[in-house]
DNA sequence: TTGTATGCGTTATCAA
DNA sequence: TTGATAACGCATACAA
């Protein structure tokens, strides 16, 4: 049933090196040989088994992408990105997401052993002794995403969250005229989360702005965790006179959402901002004020990286950061410069 | 580098074929000879070649999965699905979406032939001539997502959205008074929006209900663009006292925000139901009655037929419906039976 | 410019 | 219970 080179060889009347060799380095056949081999192939319909293929050049181009979760538009997009960038470069994606307790070891044992991907971009939202350990066994092209590895030598693609806190908070504290950020977060762990402490941290210390340990927050990421937040802090927030620096956009709405509920309103009672600028950010009313994140680009990049590597093994690991930008909606009550 | 097959032998003081056999069938290997095979195998951290064992097996264990796109969280339920059930049952999965324009052919010839996936799972959101030429060509085990296609003998996977449908407007209709029903979809050649309409007109019709030309709306399944037709419709629509059927959650959040930026409130002045219930569902404010459709469990499903499949080729082609629920919350007006 | 022969790492067949 | 050996489909060094 499945068409061999030999077949194709037979038909077209030469050997299994001809047809091979019009199949790749098609420059060193002749011209009619070659015409008689192409036709051959595509009244066979002939296409190379990747097995014997890979077999050959040790190269499946497969690429495998391995993400914390699958969940969220977040994750969506890295993959839409990491996707359409692989097959512009000709490759194939294997996606992959570490399983809750797992630490992925398991899987990318799978995939990255055997040979089977020639590369592998893996996020992690959480970096710990098992996690280092398990990436420093992988031994092909590696790219991490959002986050790097001490003591792995890798590529990696983070974002400037920095930036964009600063700039969103900035934004906040100048523009709008805040005087006290509750921060609203994800889990303690979390790499994202601790950068956009750490910068929160910053920023409001420079400015002068008190943040006491009732300001900050660490929740899930989800709109209704937020949202139950919200219902019980809203009316101390707005008494206060705070606004509330959500880490996703997510978050953001449900807080706006309980807000609301409360009958304050945003942003005059209490203004929000979100992060990541989902689409999220433009369902919520009033749309949120947040920072986009260049989430499709991330995967891309990752792609990119990863296929640069597998073609220079040599070159020296690269750490790719990525722009953000702050994003004015009306949420946090200001005129905005950006409309968008 | 690569630890082969004949290391390990060499290493354990055995053939080739014991150490396959150690690896395979494990049960007619003496037990100290295993034990010696066992340890060579872990000293050296071996793992078989996947090209060899696909050479010779003619298995790849890697199935694909291609969507119609990757934007939106139906897909990426999907996705995670189906993922999830792939690893159960110890298959990688390969993820590809259709790119604009191109119907696909290219695509799942990529990853279709070559022997490089065992099986596809391909979603379609549109059915045409030319897609069902391109499914007609995959000699591998097939399943199609959402939709099936005549002449082409392949499993499938759909959602009974009909039931779901009539449920959701019966609810509206005899719980909740509506006398008028809007429709508001994605394109007219979506294959889920004309299941979703036929349904709508059915019921309608069913309970006397009038249509009128300007009742049936036409867009992208997108936020903003439901958000823009809402602005110019809603007075109107409340005005003759009409309910809005969005064809997804997306659209209906879109109409709930231009009802509120038009002064009018929901579900009082305009009760609006979507579908689907995704995340978006319960992020509105009312939260929206809707229903609900296993997302991720079609992928599972999806994974679960294709292997079965695999396992056995004879078996006759089996279409899984998939049931939808109603689930009742406060943007259509009407107590609630379901709260959720 | 083309053909022959070898090997890639496995599993499977058959003999020992 | 084990081992030698032949495929599997391809790329490539070498010979013609």
């Amino acid at each position: 049933m499945p068409v061999s080179i030999q077949d194709v060889a037979d038909r077209a009347n030469v050997s299994i090196s001809t047809v091979s060799r019009v199949l790749n380095r098609r420059n060193i056949v002749n011209q009619e040989t070659r015409k008689r081999v192409e036709s051959a192939i595509s009244d066979l319909g002939y296409s190379p088994n990747v097995f014997a293929r890979g077999l050959m050049l040790r190269k499946s181009h497969i690429l495998g992408l391995v993400l914390p979760d699958l969940h969220g538009e977040f994750y969506s997009e890295v993959i839409r990105g990491a996707n359409l960038r692989a097959r512009e470069l000709g490759y194939n994606l294997m996606i992959s997401s570490i399983v809750a307790k797992d630490d992925g070891s398991e899987l990318m044992a799978a995939v990255g052993d055997h040979g089977l991907v020639d590369g592998l971009a893996v996020m992690i939202s959480e970096v710990n002794a098992r996690t280092r350990a398990t990436l420093e066994k992988i031994k092909i092209p590696l790219v991490v995403l959002d986050g790097d590895v001490d003591g792995v030598k890798h590529d990696s693609v983070v974002i400037d969250q920095r930036t964009g806190v600063v700039a969103l908070l900035r934004h906040l504290i100048e523009d709008c005229q805040a005087r006290r950020i509750v921060f609203v977060g994800g889990l303690e762990t979390n790499i994202d989360t601790i950068e956009r402490l750490d910068a929160y941290r910053e920023v409001t210390a420079d400015a002068g702005i008190e943040v006491t340990a009732s300001d900050v927050h660490h929740l899930d990421y989800q709109y209704d965790t937020a949202f139950e937040l919200g219902v019980k802090k809203v009316r101390e927030w707005a008494r206060r006179r705070a606004a509330v620096f959500a880490a996703n956009d997510e978050m953001a709405a449900g807080i706006i959402d309980a807000a609301l509920a409360a009958g304050l309103s945003t942003p005059d009672d209490l203004p929000v901002v979100g992060f990541d600028d989902t689409r999220v950010a433009t369902m919520t009313r009033p749309r949120l004020t947040t920072v986009r994140v260049p989430m499709s680009s991330m995967g891309a990049a990752a792609i990119d990286l990863l296929c640069q590597r597998i073609e220079n093994p040599k070159r020296p690991a690269v750490k790719l950061s990525l722009e953000t930008e702050l994003v004015v909606r009306e949420s946090c009550g200001a005129p905005s410069a950006i409309t968008s």
